[in-house]
DNA sequence: GCGTTAACCGTTAGCGCTAACAATTCAGTG
DNA sequence: CACTGAATTGTTAGCGCTAACGGTTAACGC
């Protein structure tokens, strides 16, 4: 029990060629059913692990898939993630992730890191990124797939739903249900281009039937139950005009439900309620709340997709946009 | 612009040799500042990406830091990656995590996987492990941190809270608060050995004051309010007399608060109701409930200083395991 | 002027594995 | 029985980088 055990003592022990052994664990090429079971055999024997390092380096891959998200405290992209693993698991790859902190330099210092791992392949939330991750993406000949969003210019590959049509459909949707003071709450909106795009979408959509904000609410921190309670609970007083308000996430719209159940409220009758992303947390509650699909697990599935049936060689200079639609689920609300 | 340019290409274009190139580009060993900025600018230039494959193959060490969870689609396990995501931050150190589905077979093959990248460390949740994967572990020669759980034998660090006591903690509360008619609700109970272990307790306690469960209901799915609700109303149903609740999950225990708002029983008064976690959801609903905080995020934390802090040379083969004490938040329900 | 020291840079020799090709074996065949 | 070709195994030559050590240079003191 001194060192790790090579590729070298499973060959000594078994008697054959370090290249049969490699052939044997790794189960490629012709090797005998009674070689192999020899390798086998002595592998087990002396607890030999390969070592990755060496053997990706040999063989100019590696199996790791890099995944750079924003956050891991939301519950948007844990769930992406799961996707990918899900659609991951099986294939030999290994999902990597990175955070970012919603911080574009971080972000380009996250990418550099991943690529230098030499990866199959990369999955990047959003398509804002700086001029230089921007350039050693495209240099990298590694598949890129940027997702959540398709609203703006994809590298190479990008699977997502337009946050702008999802503003201005629920926009529509609720202008459509007879609202007409219609309020919006949202955090962390400067950094979270997503977010910001619904807000632009959904200000057009009112704009379309006439209509403008009757109020807002922004705060620069994450999304909680608690937070869309208070500024529910702010916004309301200042505004109790209000019928309708629309929020950033359904966490937060839950907040707002809590709000209302506390102060007897009656949801939809007095104040409508519509977040986004259709998390899990809205099943279960006394009113069913209106939302927008966000197809997390999907668009990771998706990513992880286009990377599994990437050709092998050169990148052919060809996008691909996959666009998941992004329905509303009205709920009770609407 | 042909292949990926290496560091080969680098130095030659600093009109250095390749080992000060290296150095410099790491900034290790003696460098005139001179040199170090040509060869930036060299690097630069031609968009060089190192390769650690490479450099951690000649180094005989990688910054890959490999955190094994059960499961992602819960609220927990994410906080405890990112607990340990922020601490890694700045120390060049790199998560990568790995899902076993609450599989100890599955669980084996990950930490196999994890192993063949010789990382600086490795965490695990849980204490449970197959023959198999203990003994890789012990082989390994890399720190092992085994999280969430005390209860049971580590093999080298160990960071969580102790889950009997938890449970044993909560029955004593609860029938210390007055509480006699008491049930229990919990999801994945077979092979989630915490959630057993806090229900063990949580009898054990129940025991002590001459009391057993009054009614039970358990579901082999994931926890969701929704799952929480049905199985509230159900348990309700065959048990009008029942007036405590203990949950093994606080996503559970809101289901059962959600119950109750809908049939207008009275929180705490008619119903108490008790979950763990101490998940942020908790916050801002019209009830705050009781629960016992795990301590995810420190948990994380913990592990990751436990690696960052671990002596390079031999495992000294001391165990450690520090215990976070599991506290009651009574909220409004005890 | 010579040794001494420190700062800086280069050379050598792998890290542990695998692609590519070469060599061997062993039926089956005419 | 040499001959062919498929199946199986071995040999060679790195993958791209860095540890370890050796050399060079310039500054400095006596």
């Amino acid at each position: 029990m001194s060192k790790t055990p090579k590729l070298r003592d499973v060959a000594k022990l078994a008697n054959v060629s370090e290249m049969t052994a490699s052939r044997a664990l790794r189960r490629v090429g012709d090797v005998s059913a009674a070689t192999r079971k020899k390798v086998e055999a002595a592998a087990l024997a002396i607890g030999y692990v390969p070592n990755k390092l060496a053997g990706n380096l040999a063989s100019r891959t590696s199996n790791l898939v890099g995944v750079i998200v924003p956050s891991l405290s939301s519950f948007v992209f844990p769930e992406v993630l799961n996707g990918v693993s899900v659609k991951l698991e099986g294939s030999g790859l290994q999902p990597v992730t990175g955070v970012t902190d919603y911080d574009l330099e971080k972000e380009e210092a996250v990418i550099r890191q991943m690529l230098s791992w030499r990866p199959r392949g990369l999955i990047i939330a959003g398509l804002e990124h700086t001029e230089g991750a921007r350039k050693i993406l495209r240099a990298s000949n590694v598949p890129i797939v940027e997702i959540m969003d398709v609203d703006g210019e994809p590298i190479q590959y990008c699977v997502g739903i337009s946050h702008i049509q999802a503003g201005r459909d629920m926009a529509r949707k609720l202008v459509e249900s007879g609202y007409r003071k219609i309020a919006f709450i949202g955090t962390k909106m400067p950094k979270d281009f997503r977010a910001q795009k619904r807000l632009d979408g959904f200000m057009a959509g009112l704009s379309e039937a006439g209509l403008s904000l009757c109020a807002q609410q922004l705060y620069t921190a994450g999304s909680s139950i608690e937070t869309g309670r208070a500024l529910t609970a702010r916004l309301l007083q200042e505004h109790p005009e209000v019928d309708c308000i629309y929020y950033s996430s359904d966490v937060m719209s839950v907040g707002g439900l809590m709000h209302c159940l506390a102060e007897g409220i009656a949801v939809p009758d007095e104040l409508a309620l519509a977040g986004f992303n259709n998390l899990e947390i809205l099943n279960g509650l006394p009113r069913k709340l209106a939302t927008t699909d966000a197809h997390r697990y999907a668009i990771g599935e998706q990513a992880a997709d286009l990377i599994l049936s990437h050709p092998k060689g050169k990148n052919d200079g060809v996008a691909r946009t996959i666009t998941l639609s992004a329905d509303i689920e009205t709920g009770d609300t609407v």
